[in-house]
DNA sequence: TACGGAGTTTCGGAATACGAAACCTTATTC
DNA sequence: GAATAAGGTTTCGTATTCCGAAACTCCGTA
């Protein structure tokens, strides 16, 4: 009976499954601010009725991903999810290279030291070391920065390729502040400026107040996969101290690349982003 | 046609999707070591044809969450995976109060500092502070580590209810070490010293030549939900040393406790884990 | 050139998920 | 304290989606 003479075919070929899709945006859903959800809200966001978001979140809690809030009945992600995305972290031979060093830079800057990746145009902190008292100006685990005002964006953005550039920068970038650089122009200027010094600062181009110098990562490919960085305040990180501060993180940045199996020297390979 | 007199009951009520289900298995699969699998391995270890195994690795990477490695083939987990695992971390009220603490207290020592949780009876890292040249000690983010024979562990087991230990010592804990507690009588004696003294010790019960101290954190329910500890080898953590370190993560842990709520004159709420 | 191993796609049948609506539970209002 | 409202949870039939088996393709090897 059903079925009956059906006119769509049951797609072309190997398609994902868009029950699981469904389900795993809900997922993702909770990954962002506000974090916790109650099942109406979501609902709403994903356009879907009530029964069937109940019927999602009780499959994410089954597989242990999602935790309800017993008293605001509000759905989260659970510490198992914790466990499971990290394991992206545990394998990555950028973070198991790099977290030594950084400790290392942290504890001679006395500022604080994070490492990020690039990963969908956009800079992800992988972590961040922080001396006392600076706290307040510290990026999460896992959180996603905007690559044209942060040093550790800029650093990344500098070599790679200029369609890359070119796609970021269609449209003005967001501003953060009086010295973000949000225009093509201004944005392919910088990165010719970070390839000249060797690495790249944002200086309050994201935070007023705060200051920042990084170095990128490489792979053996010769790609900026990630990148170093030293941030503090701009009383802390004045000009006179950013030089040897730069210099910390490229010696790290290089280290590390090298661990990665990049050699700088490789046989004619065509500078990146080239102008 | 279909479903002619199908004698199944098509499920009693709300179950899971199994489908989905199944494609998490998939994803946690990957959160484990070796942390990269080839299809015919995840096939082999779900229990599943390759044609369906290859459906679902294509669905989560539809949805982002997993990675083919264009050289090897093999599948693992995705940037996005972290970020979305991640923010387990950002939005846990744990994290945020004692990220801070841990900082000051890893440059009070000099040594490791850690931060752990309670997840289904077994530890899980949410962060470690490590000072340079003791990299080769921490646990890594998002590991999950045994709760009788690490210092954060025992801090939680020992302010857990008297089932949960009884449960967890059913039957003799690993041994990795001489000095490792495997019985119950051994493991509840421990806990009892622990309350006693009011901080938990690990004398290379995990790892030979690394002693740590811990101080479990209370939710505003009273219940032991995470612990701070400071790991060191044993000539650094020596038994004059050992009290100086332990208040500093009580006193931490303590203060992580009150910002969550926590009263420990509360109105006759029973001593945890009664004997 | 044949072979082997692994990844990818196809296909029909049958089990599974979707949506709508009813039901239940908890908090709020008068 | 009863009525109400808002959200969470469950039921059910239909038709859509997923499962498994097997064929196909690709790539490195003998």
């Amino acid at each position: 009976m059903p079925s009956a003479a059906n006119a769509k075919r049951q797609s072309s070929s190997s398609e994902p499954m868009s029950s699981t899709l469904r389900c795993l945006q809900v997922f993702q859903a909770l990954a962002d601010p506000p974090y916790e959800l109650s099942l109406t809200e979501i609902g709403a966001r994903l356009r879907m009725v009530k029964g069937s978001a109940h019927r999602m979140v009780r499959t994410l809690a089954a597989a242990g991903l999602v935790d309800q809030d017993p008293r605001t009945k509000l759905y989260r992600l659970s510490p198992k999810a914790f466990w499971a995305g990290t394991a992206y972290l545990r394998n990555s031979p950028v973070y198991r290279a790099a977290l030594p060093l950084l400790q290392s830079i942290a504890y001679e800057s006395g500022l604080v030291v994070s490492l990020g990746a690039w990963h969908e145009r956009s800079l992800l902190y992988l972590n961040s070391i922080t001396p006392p008292g600076l706290a307040h100006l510290v990026a999460e685990i896992g959180e996603r920065w905007p690559v044209h005002s942060t040093a550790l964006g800029k650093a990344m953005l500098a070599y790679r390729s200029r369609q890359e550039i070119d796609a970021l920068t269609e449209v003005d970038r967001p501003r953060y502040t009086p010295k973000t650089i949000v225009s093509a122009a201004g944005i392919l200027q910088e990165a010719r400026k970070t390839r000249a010094r060797g690495y790249a600062v944002d200086d309050e181009e994201m935070i007023q107040g705060v200051r920042c110098v990084a170095s990128p990562i490489f792979d053996s490919e010769g790609a900026a996969v990630a990148a170093i960085s030293i941030s503090g305040p701009v009383l802390a990180l004045t000009n006179e101290t950013v030089e040897e501060r730069a210099a910390l993180v490229r010696e790290a940045a290089t280290k590390v690349s090298m661990q990665l199996g990049y050699r700088p020297a490789a046989r004619g390979r065509t500078p990146p982003a080239a102008l």
